[in-house]
This record gives structure tokens, sequence and C-alpha cells, in this order.
DNA sequence: TATAATATTTAGGCAAACCTAATTATTTAT
DNA sequence: ATAAATAATTAGGTTTGCCTAAATATTATA
């Protein structure tokens, strides 16, 4: 069994992955766990003394198979229940993420197999991530970023890559949720900013947003 | 906010003022949370700093109002998260125990009061213990120990006192659920055993065992 | 390529919770 | 009422996981 704290370390290892190739660094650990370097380097010694991560001093870690099979069950756990709270429980989106944060350690593997089958398994969460299945596969993830997009472009919401609270409700106050349907109006050249239609009505959004925004790709204007 | 470790004894410490009036003694908190009297000593003046209990050197423990709040909400979502276990993700009433002792902890006041809400508001867990409403108001709790009851007398099993795997295995084995119908056939004088009728069987049952069976008694045979 | 800037690690501390062993208080029994 | 038995507390140690400050390694710059 692992601690709470070392599933949070190989979780935010994992997500830093998605994003970056090569070995993560102890400043980019330290800095999405908000903690001191030094706790981090402590931790990864751990961790790698248990064969949960590959460390080499001063260039970084990566996760070994075990630790990988670890952090996609405790991803599996996070976005089972971010399901549950907002599809059962009445939350709203932008609320679950705290909650999940403490859920995804409970330990039980009938309990994470009873609630998948109990929420009809699901392949997404409510913010469009994937859903590892028990063997910690995912389902083909919607690829396409909202920046990718050409001008008259159609296609639906599927995810976003930003989870703070900040962009959630910015997301809502315009609108945007999973399954909304947009259409590329226009695409500023000097800072690549674009204009969407979102149910009649235009809104702008910086290359920020729009990176962040995963989009399954409809039809594209003759 | 408390530790989960900090919650374990105020919810170990309500558990035994339910049973034993005046001061809770170290050594008993000891056996029930399965650690040495001196780190309950060192707790427990931890819990006193925190004026979440009254304690006295070598006179024992009693929770303060405040810790008595704390103590009765962590048994709300400890018989909250059982109930939807059983009632929801399929699982049996002697399997819950686990991973309720983790669920409890989770700090979300939504979370409870949704999951409340989502399941009812039920009154009893699946072991028969009355459930503390959001202000810590518990329903009336069958009161009647099997153990009570006289030759003849009727009754519906409403509950159960001892929480071991052991028990509850033994009552499944013996058919003997919530709302099961039983009557007393016979009491034995010198040990206090009973012989009491469950769906057409006769079943012996010890003192110790029928000191542990809650039930709502029915009728009284002329 | 040497030096400055930055990143990482080491060293030494702290708090929570546990432990064992030794001490002290209370209770029981003679 | 005192001695023996039992219970509780104190003293001192350990592990986890965090911290700050100092030292060292790596990377960038002049």
């Amino acid at each position: 069994m692992f601690t709470q704290s070392e599933e949070n370390y190989l979780k935010a290892i994992f997500q830093l992955q998605e994003e970056i190739e090569g070995g993560i660094s102890t400043s980019s650990l330290s800095e999405k766990l908000e903690t001191k370097a030094a706790s981090v380097t402590e931790m990864l010694k751990r961790l790698s003394d248990k064969e949960l991560v590959d460390y080499q001093k001063y260039y970084g870690v990566q996760l070994t198979e075990s630790g990988r099979k670890q952090a996609l069950l405790i991803v599996r756990k996070h976005r089972l229940w971010e399901y549950f709270l907002v599809e059962r429980l009445n939350f709203n989106w932008d609320e679950v993420h705290e909650v999940a944060e403490q859920l995804e350690h409970i330990k039980s593997p009938k309990l994470v197999e009873e609630l998948d089958s109990f929420l009809g398994r699901p392949e997404y969460d409510p913010h469009g991530d994937p859903i590892p299945d028990k063997h910690g596969k995912l389902p083909k993830s919607p690829t396409k970023k909202l920046s990718q997009l050409k001008l008259g472009d159609h296609g639906i919401c599927k995810g976003f890559n930003d989870n703070s609270s900040a962009f959630l409700q910015f997301l809502d106050k315009q609108n945007i949720g999973l399954h909304t349907p947009i259409e590329v109006l226009h695409i500023e050249t000097f800072d690549e900013s674009m204009t969407i239609k979102i149910a009649q009505r235009e809104v702008l959004l910086s290359k920020t947003a729009t990176d962040n925004i995963y989009i399954d790709n409809i039809a594209t204007e003759a």
C-alpha cells in the first residue's frame, strides 16, 4: 500500500509526463504539488526505493511500469468519483475537484469496480477527461485542440485541459460546457485569438483558452 | 479541521460513552483503537488542548459539547456511506465496515448533505444503527436487546451492536438479518442462553449473542 | 571557457502519531 | 493500613512529510 502523499506524487508525475517528454524536473513537481523542492527530492528517493520511479539525481524522474499502473488507478478513481459527484449528487463540474482529490485515496478494489458499474462504466469524466478502465486502458481521447480548428470549422466540446476553478468558471460564464457545439467565426492573425459561435452568441477566446479546450471536429464548411 | 487520527479518537470516545457511564479510561480506548496506552495519553492531551474533550489525568475523558458534535458528524458520515455501499453498490452488510472507516473522513459538507438526500435521508444504516441528522439528532432507536425479551415474546431484528466480521457472518449463517422476525421459545436459566424461532427453524443463542441483537418488540403471548 | 545564475540536493529541524521502557499513581487484597 | 498488582503517565525513539538554509551541480551568459 502507498501513502496519500506517495499517491499524490505518482499522479503528479503521471500528469506531467502527459505534457512533457523526458524526465520530470524536481521544480515542476514542487510547483504542481505546492511544496518545496527539498521535499520533492526526499520523496523521489523514497519512491525510487520502492521502484515506483526511475530517478537520476539532477536529471529528473519517470514512472516505472509499476508506478504508472498505480498512477492510472488513482486517475481512474479520481475521475469516477468526479462523474459520481456531478451525475448523481448535483455537484457542478467546477466544484468536484477538491472532493475527488480526497476520494481518490480510498482503498478498496471492490468499491472502484462497483462504483464503475453503478455509474454505467462511463468513458469520460465531467471535464471530458478519459477514465482508465480497470486494466489502465484509456479510451481514445478527443485529440484536437480548439486552437487547431480552421475558419468555419464546426465541433463539439469534449474536454478541458486546465482544471483551475478560474478557467472552469470562465467557461461556465460563457456557456461553454461539455457537448456544447461551437463554430469558428474568425481567427485573429496577430495573437491567434478566436471568435466562436456558441448558442447564437459570439465569444472571443484567447490562444491560451483555445489551447485548453478539446474538440470533436464534426465538419468543415465547403 | 481535524486529523483522521483525532477523528478516530473522538468516534471511539463517543461509542464508549454510549456503553459506559462516567469517564472513559485510557485502557479502554487503547483496546478499542488497537494502540498502546502511551499513545492514547498523548492524543488525549492534544484533544484536551483543542477543547474537544475534558481530560483529567488518571481519571479518564469525556467529550465536550464541541467534541460530541464532531463525533456525531463522523458517525453520520460512516453510516450514510455504509447505507450507500449496501443499497447502491451491492456490498454485503458484513463487508462495508472497513471501507466506511475510510470514507467517514472525507471532508465536504456538501458531499454529506447531497449523499443523504440522494439516499432518501435514511434513518438507519444496514446494521440497524441510527443515522444522526445534519444537526446531530438521532431518530429514536430500537432500545430493547434480545436478551431482555421474555419467553413467548415476538420481535423484529432492528440492529446489532457488535460489528465484527465474525459475529456478522455468524448471524448470516443463522439467517438472522435486519427485519427478521423472531420468537423466544426457551430461556436457559443457568447461562441465559436463548432458543429462538427464525423462519421455521430453532436456533440457540448465547447471552453474548442476545446482548448484541436489538429488537423491536411486537407482542407478547397471552 | 570562466563566471554568474539557476536548479537540485544535503543537512538539520519540526510536528503528528506511533512505539518501548521506566516511573508514578491508583486500586485491590491481605 | 500497607504491600502487591494494575493502570496511567513520562521520557526518549522512530517514521513520514514537510520546512529553511547551506552546499553543490548544472546551465546560461559574457
